[in-house]
Parts: C-alpha cells; structure tokens; sequence
DNA sequence: TTGATTTAGTTGCATAACTAACTATATGCC
DNA sequence: GGCATATAGTTAGTTATGCAACTAAATCAA
C-alpha cells in the first residue's frame, strides 16, 4: 500500500515548496531593505564560501544542491558584483577555485543576522521538537531520491 | 530569545527548499519518462483546474501562490500547448477564465499517479504521524510570512 | 455624472533553473 | 606513448520567478 499520507491539496503545496518559497521570499525582501543588492541563490553560495574559502566550483555544486550552469552563472554574477573572484587551480588547470574578495567577507554578519531573524520570524509559535522532526523528514526524503 | 532552531548549515537547505526541491525534480523526470511534456509548474496550474475548472487568473494566483505576471505567463505557455484555453468572462469584462481543454482533462489521471507514486519514494520510511507534523510546520510558517 | 481608486491582466527587464551539447584537461589502460 | 574515458567548466535554448510600470475595466464617492 502506497505511502500516501499527504492528501492531495497538500502534495502540490510540498512539491512546489510552498513554506521555504515563503521564507526565501521574506528573506529576500529583509536583504532588500538593509540594501543588500544580492539574491538568494547568490547569498546560498557566499554562505558556503564563508565556511569555507576558495572551493572549486564542483563543490559549490555538491553543497549547494546545484547544477553545473546554474554555479556557472551564480559566479558569472557575483564576479560582475566583485563579491567573488576566479583563481585557477595550480595543481588541476581544469578547476577554478572560487575566493571570497574583501567586500564579501564584510557582508557575512550581516546576512547571518538577516538570515537568523527571518527564521525567527517564520518560526513563531512552532516548537523545537516540531523543527527537528522536519528536519529528519527532509534529509530522509532528500536521501531518499539522491 | 530568537527561535533559531535551525542550525546554520541546515538553515540555508530549508529557505533554498532542498528537499521539496528534490521532489519537483524527482517528479518532473518521472513525468518525462512517462512521455508528458508539461513541466511541474504547469501541472500545478492544471491541478487546481481539475479540482475546479473556469478559475480566473486571479483565483489561479491565489491558489497557487503565485504572482500576476507568473500566471500570465503559465497560461500563455498552456495555452500554446493547447491544455487551456482562456475565455472572457461574461459579467466582468476585466476577467479571464482559464479553462481545461479535453486533452488536458485526459491527462488529470496519469499525472495524479505519477504524483502519488513520486511521493511514495519520497517518504519510504516516514511514519505517518511526521508527515502531519511536517504539514502543520509548513502552514503555521506560511501564515507567518504572509 | 464625473473623477479617483481599486482590481484584473500584460509587458519589459534581470536573475535563475534544467537539458543538451560543447571544450579543455586529466586519468587509466594497452 | 597514445587512445578511450572521465571530470571541470562553459554556452545555448527554453521555462520560470520577482519587480515595476503599464492598460483597461469596474467601483466608489462627491
């Protein structure tokens, strides 16, 4: 018997990732209005740079959740906003190392707090033990089609 | 105390949608391997269409949680694949009702077993009553962005 | 009735996603 | 060494999203 326990009206609302499309949206709007020019997706790859400088962009894929175009284009952009900067590899010529520049280090705080509040804000009124249920839920079924 | 339950490194995952992302992705490749050439975000449309037909686009905004230029643009490209088909409203000249066309009617089946059977491999192994806590999550965040 | 406001939908512009096809470099095998 | 294969990254084409500015029709109020 098929595990179907999301009722119709409710699949499309995961599928279509109606709950983190809301909270991308907010953030994207609080990046906005502390004047911070860059997008989520672009915020999504300084976050792992920022944890770890100067990755090939094939590992910007891996943790990302990425395709190889889409961590093309994030770069292209964020090298036009002088935020990251290309360097080739010494030992592999066919890898570029992707590395934070100044200005890109100064913006982690801030994004941090941003990021930090807007969760607050989208998590009002759940409790811990709820989160940490969703948690294990999306690594099961993120493992489950991966 | 801010409710950051989240931690940093699974923060980013739950505002880039990792795991509804990897739903959408798992589905809109079984719907290509079934010979469907519609996209998830176009099923989506068709879905609430199926629940209701005749929906203006307004209502499909709505119910999909999707702005005004989105929807025009769903239903141009429904329209040219010839699923929808828009009709002028009768008692309000502003509204365009999107309505099913008989190819598209045929198609509600299939793509509700590719969906249900998408979501089966999505949730091997998650007990029933996490599911509906994952659910109660998500609205309870929706409602609080929106 | 007319003039302001609201509502429904469209268009233009920038960014991002996926697929497929491509180039260049590295690796592995004979 | 030389050829097949694998890996890193880019490019082109289509679809989708968000925002801002726009048109047209309906509504509301003086």
């Amino acid at each position: 018997m098929p595990n179907n326990h999301f009722k119709r009206g409710e699949l499309y609302s995961v599928i279509n990732g109606m709950a983190s499309t809301a909270v991308a949206r907010r953030l994207q709007k609080n990046f906005r209005q502390a004047g911070l020019e860059i997008t989520i997706e672009q915020w999504s790859v300084l976050y792992h740079l920022w944890k770890e400088d100067c990755l090939s962009q094939q590992e910007l894929c891996n943790r990302t959740f990425r395709d190889k175009p889409s961590i093309t284009r994030l770069i292209d952009n964020l090298e036009k906003q002088s935020l990251v900067k290309r360097m080739p590899s010494k030992t592999d010529r066919r890898i570029n190392l992707v590395c934070l520049t100044e200005p890109a280090k100064n913006l982690q705080q801030l994004t941090i707090d941003l990021a930090n509040q807007t969760m607050s804000e989208a998590l009002v009124g759940v409790k811990k033990e709820d989160i940490d249920i969703v948690k294990e839920v999306f690594q099961r079924v993120y493992d489950n089609l991966t």
